[in-house]
DNA sequence: CAGCGTCAGTTTCTCAAGGGAACTCAGTCG
DNA sequence: CGACTGAGTTCCCTTGAGAAACTGACGCTG
């Protein structure tokens, strides 16, 4: 598989990779989720250059994660809002920064989420769809599914034969 | 802020992007999570040159989320294997999973999780470390955490200032 | 012993992408 | 008119990716 493969792999990781799989773009998305929601003023805050950020709005606005929404005509001028896919991968950014909360800046996480719901300040954790509770590592084992693909990925079906035992009773 | 600059940032989504911010670092991690843990196992599975695979399981070593463990001495030889740093990495990219089952292969998920703990299928769910609901887009605002760094980040300041009156009652 | 195969890299060379800086264009405003 | 703003585009140099070959350290076999 080359890079440019990513978007037809049968792997939601590496088609999930094809649209945020490089140092900035998880990074614009941030900003865009956060309400920064103008070329100049992402520009400026992430320090990228002009060129890669056009680039990397482009390549969300072809990915349908960010919306361009006109806010003046002469000349015409666009925020960049999220989709409903992109308020999803904002959802992934979430897990994204608690792992770095946890792992990299422990005790000096500088956002802190409140969720409005429960009005407690809270952090994401990844949960069981079905039971909620948490799933740590090691509980949940991957079984093949519909989309599998067993040509083109035969180590991980090996990988999945050799957990299948775990998933008898 | 440059892209080497990430793993020094305020921001541990940037922080984290230092880690596995390119294309193939999270396919990498997947396959080891997986149990794929032999160098030619993992480059034959993604199809990735032998040089940038050296480079990415060294940088996964340095950052402690892959450990290098002996399976033979003459010539030594190593399996990767998830640290504790690594296994929490992992569920991020189950996140990052879930988000490509949903928007980007639905009715084709290649894997599907099965929880043991609950002893069903699921799939990981963002959920609200409190209360345990779902954390859904619009529900959850953030606020300036103790790490905040208001110099660095002027933009992400003045875009929390103008979500501060949902934070109050 | 020599030859071959396996495994995990390392090296070489070419092409592609990133990044800094300047430039461009389409406006508005004084 | 000139200056400024905002959103790009272009140019040039540097760095990274990728293909392919090479290397080294074994073990095994005839």
């Amino acid at each position: 598989m080359r890079r440019e493969d990513f978007g037809e792999a049968s792997c939601t990781v590496a088609r999930t990779m094809d649209i945020i799989g490089d140092p900035w773009t998880p990074l614009v998305l941030r900003d865009v989720a956060l309400g920064i929601s103008r070329f100049d003023a992402v520009q400026a805050n992430l320090g990228i250059s002009r060129k890669v950020l056009t680039q990397r709005l482009q390549a969300l606005v072809d990915h349908e994660v960010v919306e361009r929404i006109a806010y003046q005509e002469r000349p015409v001028r666009y925020d960049y809002v999220l989709t409903a896919k992109g308020q999803d991968l904002a959802l992934v950014l979430l897990a994204i920064q608690s792992f770095g909360d946890k792992w990299l800046m422990p005790g000096q996480e500088p956002l802190i989420w409140h969720h409005l719901t429960c009005d407690h300040d809270t952090s994401p954790q990844i949960s069981c769809r079905h039971c909620g509770g948490e799933l740590r590592p090691g509980e949940a084992v991957p079984r093949r599914g519909p989309g599998f693909a067993e040509d083109e990925w035969p180590a991980v079906g090996a990988a999945l034969d050799a957990v299948a035992p775990f998933l008898e009773r």
